[in-house]
Parts: C-alpha cells; sequence; structure tokens
RNA sequence: UGGCGGAUGGUGUAAUGGUAACACAGAAGUUUUUGGUACUUUUAUUCAGGGUUCGAGUCCUUGUCCGCCAACCA
C-alpha cells in the first residue's frame, strides 16, 4: 500500500530538460535511447558550476536509463594540456559519475576533416586570405550587415586545392582560413560565414604535431555530437545563437540529427565562476592554486571538506532553468552541514585557548572522560577523553561581565564541562596588565556526566581539552574570496572586491585521538563547525581546514 | 536603431488555463550535556499596462528591465 503512496508524494517536479526527454521518449524519436555528453576543454579544473552540468548530463542519462560519454573538447592545442584532463576524469570520478565513453575531439579531427571536404565540394565553404583585421570589417556588426569577402567565389577546384595545401603546412598561420559559406547579412551575427578551420602550428597533447590546422568549436561540437549519436546536447545557455550554425552543419554533412538544449549556468554569491577569473587568482597568487579551499573549483571544495553527496545534492536543490541566477551560498554551505551532520565525528578542539586550574581536582591524577562520537549515529560508538586538574576552555566562553543570557563562565557561576563535570569559576587570575591569563575553579564531584546525583542544572555546556595531553593544531578558517555578492556584476575589477581576511590561520589545541585522524577525515569539533584534516599535515603539527562553521545563534544574540 | 533568450517572496525552483507551493535565508518558540541537531510557528511572491476567458503566473498585445551575440576561444 505505502509504495503508491510514497511514489506520489516523492514524486518531484520535472525540469524542462527531463520533460523534453519524456517527449521524446514517449514519441519514440531515438528508439527511445538516451545518450548525453559532459564536453569539458581540457584547459582548467573543474568547478562547481561544471558540476551542476555534471550531475545534469549524468543525472538525466542514469534517470532515463540512459548513458554518458566524456567528450574532451581539444580543438584549441595552444591551452589545453593532459595535466587538465587527468584532473577532469579524477573530478568527475570523485562526483560519482562514471561514463560509458572516454572520446576526444581530436579523436575526430580525420572525420572533421572529410567534413570539411564535403562542404567544400557542395559549394559550401571557401578559403578566405583576408586578415583579421579585413574580415571584422567586413563581419558588419549587430544592427549593420556584412559584406562578402573577395574570396567568396572561388571555384571548388581552387578551394579544395588550398585546402589541402593548408592541411600541407603551405601556409603561415593567420594567412589562410576556411569559412562556411552561409549569409553574411543573416541578423545572427554566428551565421555571417563563420571560421571553421584555421591554422596552428602547435602541437597537440594528443595527435602531437599531425596536424597544422584544427576546426573552431563550431565546426567539431556539433559533428563529434553527431558521430556519437549523442541524443541531448545539453550546453548552456550563452550557445543559443550557435544552435543555427549546429543544425546547419548536421543538415548540410546530412549526419545523425543531435539536438542541442540550453540551460543557465550556475552563479554563486561570493565568487566567481570564470575560468579566465580563476586561472588569474591562482597566477596572481591570489591563492595557493587550483585546490586552495576557497576556490569554488571540485579540487577546491574537495580539499575544504566537501563531500560529493553535499555537492549532488546542491546541484538538485538549485534545479534546471532558462533564467540567470545567483545561487546564495549559504544554500551550499546549508548542504554541506546537512551531510557532515550526520557523518562526522565529533571531537572537541580549543581554538582560542583559556587556561582553567581545577583546584579540587588532584594534581598528576588523569581520568577518562567517555564521549559519544556523533549523537545523530547510534552506532557511533564511544571514545575516551582525558581529563586533569589543568585543562584549556575557548577565550570566548569565559566573560567577567557576563552580558544577560550569558551561560557560559563567569566569576561565580557554573558549566558543563562537555562529557565530564560541572565546574564553578572561583577566582580570575590577571597580569599586570589586567588581561585575563588563566581561571581558578572548582569541580562538583558528583556531577560526573552519566552518574549525575549533583541535582544541579546547568544551563552552559563547554568542550574543552586536558592541557598535558593537548595536541597543538593548525587551522585554517577560510572565509569568503570576495567581499561582495554579485562579484560580475561589481564596479570595476573583479580583482578590487577581493576579501583580504579570506584566510585566517590559527593555532589551538586538540583533544588526543586527534593524532590517529587521516588526511581527508571529516570531523565536526563541537560549537565550532566542520572540520577536516589537510595534506600539509606533519605528524608533528596536523593542520585542519575549516569547511564550514555550525549554525550560530549566539553570535546573533550577543551581536545585539 | 538588429537578432536571440529571459522576468514568480531576500535567493532559487515549482504550479503545463482552475486554491500561487517547496527549499534556503530571516524572525519567534519547544527540546537539548554542542547557543549544533530535531521539531513548531512565522514574515515575504506572479515586472507594468491593455486584451481573450466563467476563470490568466500561464494565452495574445504593447511597453519596461536584465542577459547573450560583432575571438583565427570554447
Amino acid at each position: 500500500m505505502s509504495e503508491i503512496t510514497k511514489e506520489s508524494t516523492e514524486e518531484k517536479s520535472r525540469n524542462f530538460i527531463e520533460q523534453i526527454i519524456e517527449e521524446d521518449l514517449r514519441t519514440g524519436k531515438h528508439g527511445g535511447r538516451v545518450l548525453t555528453r559532459f564536453p569539458p576543454e581540457p584547459n582548467g579544473y573543474l568547478h562547481i558550476g561544471h558540476a551542476k552540468s555534471i550531475c545534469l548530463n549524468f543525472g538525466v542519462a542514469q534517470r532515463y536509463g540512459g548513458a554518458t560519454n566524456l567528450r574532451f573538447d581539444d580543438t584549441n592545442p595552444v591551452t589545453e594540456d593532459t595535466e587538465y584532463v587527468d584532473s577532469i576524469k579524477n573530478d568527475v570520478q570523485w562526483l560519482g559519475f562514471q561514463w560509458v565513453n572516454e572520446f576526444y575531439a581530436s579523436d575526430y579531427f580525420d572525420h572533421l576533416y572529410e567534413f570539411a571536404i564535403k562542404l567544400i565540394n557542395k559549394g559550401l565553404a571557401y578559403v578566405d586570405e583576408s586578415t583579421s583585421e579585413q574580415m571584422a570589417t567586413m563581419k558588419g556588426t549587430p544592427t549593420e550587415p556584412g559584406t562578402n569577402s573577395p574570396y567568396r567565389d572561388r571555384s571548388v577546384e581552387e578551394n579544395l586545392d588550398l585546402f589541402v595545401r593548408m592541411k600541407n603546412g603551405e601556409f603561415a598561420e593567420g594567412t589562410h582560413i576556411l569559412r562556411a559559406k552561409i549569409d553574411m547579412v543573416s541578423s545572427n551575427m554566428i551565421m555571417r560565414d563563420p571560421i571553421i578551420y584555421r591554422i596552428k602550428f602547435a602541437h597537440h597533447h594528443r595527435t602531437g604535431d599531425k596536424w597544422c590546422i584544427y576546426p573552431m568549436y563550431d565546426f567539431a561540437h556539433g559533428q563529434s555530437d553527431s558521430i556519437e549519436e549523442i541524443t541531448h546536447s545539453i550546453c548552456t545557455l550563452e550557445f543559443i545563437p550557435h544552435r543555427e550554425l549546429y543544425d546547419w552543419c548536421i543538415e548540410n554533412l546530412e549526419i545523425f540529427p543531435s539536438k542541442q538544449y540550453e540551460f543557465a549556468r550556475l552563479n554563486l554569491t561570493y565568487t566567481v565562476m570564470s575560468k579566465r577569473k580563476l586561472l588569474q587568482l591562482v597566477q596572481e597568487g591570489y591563492v595557493t592554486g587550483w585546490d586552495d579551499p576557497r576556490m569554488p573549483t571540485i579540487s577546491g571544495l574537495r580539499r575544504r571538506g566537501f563531500t560529493p553527496e553535499s555537492i549532488r545534492e546542491f546541484c538538485d536543490r538549485i534545479g534546471v532553468a532558462r533564467r540567470d541566477n545567483l545561487i546564495d551560498v549559504s544554500l551550499l554551505e546549508f548542504c554541506i552541514r546537512e551531510h557532515l551532520n550526520k557523518v562526522a565525528a565529533r571531537r572537541m578542539v580549543v581554538v582560542g585557548p583559556l587556561k582553567v586550574v581545577i583546584t579540587n581536582f588532584p594534581e598528576g591524577k588523569v581520568e577518562l572522560c567517555h564521549s559519544e562520537n556523533n549523537p545523530e549515529d547510534p552506532e557511533g560508538g564511544m571514545r575516551e577523553v582525558p581529563f586533569s586538574r589543568e585543562i584549556y576552555v575557548e577565550q570566548d566562553d569565559f566573560m567577567e561581565v557576563p552580558s544577560k543570557k550569558y551561560f557560559r563562565l563567569a566569576p561565580g557561576q557554573m558549566v558543563r564541562l562537555k562529557s565530564a563535570y560541572i565546574i564553578r569559576c572561583d577566582e580570575v587570575v590577571k597580569d599586570e596588565e589586567g588581561k585575563v591569563t588563566s581561571l581558578l575553579c572548582s569541580y562538583i564531584e558528583n556531577s560526573k556526566s552519566g552518574n549525575d546525583t549533583s541535582g544541579i542544572n546547568v544551563k552552559g555546556t563547554l568542550h574543552w581539552v586536558s592541557a598535558a595531553q593537548a595536541l597543538p593544531v593548525e587551522i585554517r578558517q577560510h572565509d569568503r574570496l570576495f567581499k561582495v555578492e554579485d562579484v560580475a556584476a561589481a564596479e570595476g575589477d573583479f580583482k578590487d572586491h577581493i576579501n583580504p581576511d579570506s584566510l585566517q590561520v590559527i593555532t589551538g589545541y586538540a583533544e588526543p585521538v586527534l593524532k590517529e585522524a587521516d588526511v581527508g577525515e571529516k570531523f565536526q569539533f563541537m560549537r565550532k563547525g566542520y572540520f577536516c584534516l589537510d595534506a600539509d599535515s606533519t605528524p608533528e603539527k596536523l593542520v585542519f581546514n575549516r569547511t564550514v562553521g555550525l549554525k550560530d545563534t549566539w553570535g546573533k544574540v550577543a551581536a545585539k
């Protein structure tokens, strides 16, 4: 019985791509086949915007019993490199997706060359010897029509001869170009005799020096889709004007009719998403690399402590539509907190230490307390935490003159030490300058966590670490990279808006079990946030990245 | 002064001519050995004008605003 109810209550509305696919399935358009592709250019690292595309392309294929190709759009040898190919493959798999085929546009260079010959033979392409300046002039503007090139009416034979000689390396870069012969007065600028092949004496990361002519995006993408018999070629909105050319090529080449569909790319508050800008941040040293935890790259998010599950959930929640958007980064933060709350082990780490001496606790005695690893996970188990006469608590957890509703330590005030005893602050120790250096407290003997017979009720519970066993750790707290919400729309250069305080490095004290943490392992430092162990860690000094803080309602109350 | 997309709370996304909903963010509260979590409550929405219709966020029309397009980039 529950089967039907469950199905109908959990039914989610479909995005417009899914609606198109369902319609195609209903009409039997491709015999029920769904094949998508994820087509990055290997010239940079993947970012969260690509994650949206990956989740969409792989997601719809999975949902409708189809498959997805990974295809590297490597038609421009000067910007591309195998370093990027490797990182892209790694990131897609890390996100949890597996492609059926790994292809490269460069796999099709022979094929694409034949397509060009075919177009020439049909009188639909010609070799132009104009300079780029001349071509720009003849192109016209959005409001003025273009004019035909003087080379436009060459014979098929002459074009064939010239194109073969281009391929054979007889001409210098920039002297000859192959253009499609379409319409110089089209209202769509893309259709004004677009360049489809250019000369580049460049070493290609896969084809080496075999070619000195390379197809343009518009002459490679649709044809690659067609060769692979992609049924739904999903790309971002800025390619809308290219669709007319995409269809023109397929029609005139008389090849498999793949169709292009466009959705709005992801924009996130307080960051940038363009590869050009991200590259600048890396090259000019604003961040430490593509995997800097402040970067919106997949590798950066991974190092920061994000999980694939949280990123997939995020992509699911933001939806897919055709209007420009700027997603609030707090949604991403919500997704990672939601996941980590369920899976991250709790640990106690004091970030801004204040020494507390428990005056009635015997010197030299170490008592083991037991604390649950994760209250959200009944099978998470317990760990031992040493308690002794000298401990550290957070500086923020003491106020000499407490404000109302402050439930932490203050002269005469009592708090619970998490998983240990209730203590009372008896005396404040200060240096000559009046700065608080330590607290003298007493503990309530029969208040131990688990067997508290004291009958005392306290409102505050603090995390703490035993001074003698504490591990010094480095904590890297990352904040938003930019100071403004909408970086792309902000006045001036985007770098003017960089947040100078986006990284704060602090030394803290951790409870001893953290010595066994693995690189990448995620924890909740109680009352502080979620953290993961960074690869920069050494046995002498553990380094943790703060993924995201805990939701802090006290901070808001205190600020009032 | 061209063409093409688009416009629903603060931010996103639904509603496919028939009660404008869901999530995040915000506010208030309950529980709590994390001022976390969970739970409850709550604030706030159809760009504007005209038209079609019993009925319009949805269709038509006019306007406004936003985005994209003039790389030998993708």
